[in-house]
RNA sequence: GGUCUCGUAGUAUAACGGUUAGUACAACGGGUUUUCAUCCCGUCAACGCGGGUUCGACUCCCGCCGAGAUCACCA
């Protein structure tokens, strides 16, 4: 059974770059019966941001990422805050310093920063066991604890990377608890994953230069190690860093808010630096937690792709209208922010309400949003889009006679013609006696032929005279849902604007 | 500087000694009665460099180059 944990520090939002380290951990307990653990690192109480728990349980909720135990969820081998669980590390280290492993250092920190600066200078690596106090002091509180190094070369497996060994010049006495009593990370996590049984530490490559002094540490303590899983970084769109907060890296539910589908976001993340060996592109989460496994995980790192992002959400779009229904993909529409996270530090301005229609949309029922849902959501590539997309089926649109005449089809037309082929439609579409889309069809086809007109004019005068949009849905299936009496009375006012012009 | 990691088109990737180096996004061109999008068809485009091993190397070995990570009482 499989046993995995996402261990975030609560220092701000999860951006892309962090958030493979929460999913593969996900399908790799997922895939069996095993359990996702989320554990809070907060032992940095110079880095707590508050809220940021929240901010990070909605993204993973948000990405259908839900964990048997942790926070908020509680288990059998909590608490889930590190800062909760002082005493734990506290009995571990006791066990280190009884077996000669640890040692108490009251070295002032200006001190070793000489030490550090002279090694520098030398041009030697500065390692702490060079310097190490000669006096034995008794640990007490104030007093950071230090690890006593045994430097010798180590061997070691990771899942992702392969065989990995280092020589003994990286090893060195690495704080254990610091003078506030609260471990480090590199000491917290590894008390923390042996009493919480995690079989598979994922984490990013960058933990990997510290392997050995972790291997040390388990092997101090006599105590066996998970298996490592190492994810190699998610690079930023321009240069060759790796994706950071510093260099603009949005938080994960940041791309909710514009409208991005979880589903969408999910697969594209898990797909970067991931693949079967197959050419599916599309991936739901069951689809994942069939076909991953971790020895396909990439060992280079991979770039961030906004624009592949938004292809796959454009897929996901149409896949789960196609699927699932139009009532399936409205509900992502008007999507309820249920952890309420407004008033939060790391990110206030966060609304509890995520709409992504027009404001005018909302004086109409939910059965008309769904009609234009239902005819424009193929060209979605983010639900925002809406906002833009749809405002003229909930209001009328200005009339603009710059903007008809500037489009390049109308030029080929007189305006006497614009009026002449407007005069027929309207006269067309009112004999019109039931209003579906297949009889508005056959009456453009007519007019057509009546006309003697080519389609790109016909139909894109009509087109611009309801919508004044740069875009709409097909001519017959806008004019459905907009009704017979505003078809007819926008055809009237682009008419008579261009009757007066005359 | 020490240590470690990575290196196929602009991007994400396939290939696990023998292929005209495949796929997707992007770009470009074309098609589907208007526009935008979808969908379909097509075009452009890659094995970092140099040695070796081998009948044969993207694939194995060595060197170089390039890129990144890390050297905290941060994680």
């Amino acid at each position: 059974m499989n046993i995995t944990r996402f261990a975030p520090s609560p220092t701000g939002y999860i951006h892309l770059g962090n958030v493979r380290s929460a999913i593969y951990p996900y399908l790799i307990a997922k895939q069996g019966d095993g359990r996702f653990i989320l554990r809070i690192e907060d032992t940095d109480r110079n880095r707590y941001v508050a809220g940021a728990t929240e901010l990070i349980m909605e993204t993973l909720k948000w990405l259908g990422l839900d964990w048997d135990e942790g926070v908020e969820k509680g288990g059998p081998h909590g608490p889930y805050y590190q800062s909760e669980r002082r005493d734990i590390y506290h009995a571990y280290a006791r066990k280190l310093i009884e077996s000669g492993r640890a040692y108490a250092d009251p070295t002032p920190a200006e001190v070793i920063d000489e030490y550090r600066k002279a090694d520098n200078a030398a041009k030697i690596p500065f390692l702490y066991r060079n310097h190490r106090p000669t006096e034995e002091v008794a640990w007490e509180p104030g007093i950071p604890l230090r690890f006593k190094s045994e430097p010798k070369a180590v061997k070691w497996h990771d899942e992702v990377m392969g065989d990995l060994e280092t020589g003994p010049e990286v090893m060195d006495d690495i704080i254990l608890i610091k003078k506030d009593g609260l471990p480090t990370y590199n000491f917290a996590h590894i008390v923390d994953d042996y009493e919480m049984e995690v079989t598979h530490i994922v984490r990013g490559v960058e933990y990997l230069s510290s392997m050995p002094n972790y291997l040390a540490i388990y092997e101090a303590l006599g105590i066996d190690h998970p298996k490592f899983v190492s994810l190699p970084h998610v690079l930023a769109p321009q240069g060759n860093k790796k994706l950071s907060k510093r260099d603009g890296a949005k938080s994960v539910i940041d791309y909710k808010d514009s409208g991005v589908l979880p589903e969408a976001m999910l697969n594209y993340l898990a797909c970067l630096g991931w693949n079967d060996g197959t050419e599916q592109e599309i991936y739901s989460m069951s689809d994942l937690l069939k076909s991953f496994s971790i020895d396909r995980i990439q060992s280079s790192g991979a770039r961030f792709d906004e624009v592949k992002l938004l292809w796959q959400n454009g897929q996901w779009i149409r896949k789960i209208f196609d699927e699932k229904g139009c009532d399936a993909l409205y509900d992502y529409t008007v999507s309820r922010d249920h952890a309420a996270v407004s008033a939060n530090a790391a990110n206030p301005s966060r609304d509890s309400l995520i709409i992504f229609w027009p404001e005018s949309a909302m004086n109409y029922d939910e059965a008309y949003r769904k009609k234009v849902l239902s005819i424009i959501y193929d060209r979605l590539k983010v639900l925002s889009d809406l906002r833009e997309y749809t405002s003229y089926f909930f209001e009328d649109p200005r009339v603009d006679l710059e903007y008809l005449q500037s489009n390049k089809f109308m030029k080929k037309l007189s305006e006497t013609e614009q009026r002449d082929l407007l005069t027929a439609a309207i006269e067309k579409l009112t004999a019109i006696d039931e209003w579906t889309a297949d009889n508005l069809q056959s009456a453009f086809n007519e007019l057509l032929e009546e006309t003697g007109k080519k389609p790109a004019e016909l139909f894109s005068l009509i087109r611009i005279a309801i919508s004044y949009a740069t875009f709409s849905p097909a001519l017959h299936l806008t004019c459905e849902v907009l009704g017979k009496d505003r078809t007819l009375a926008r055809l009237n006012a682009t008419r008579s604007a261009i009757v007066n012009d005359l």
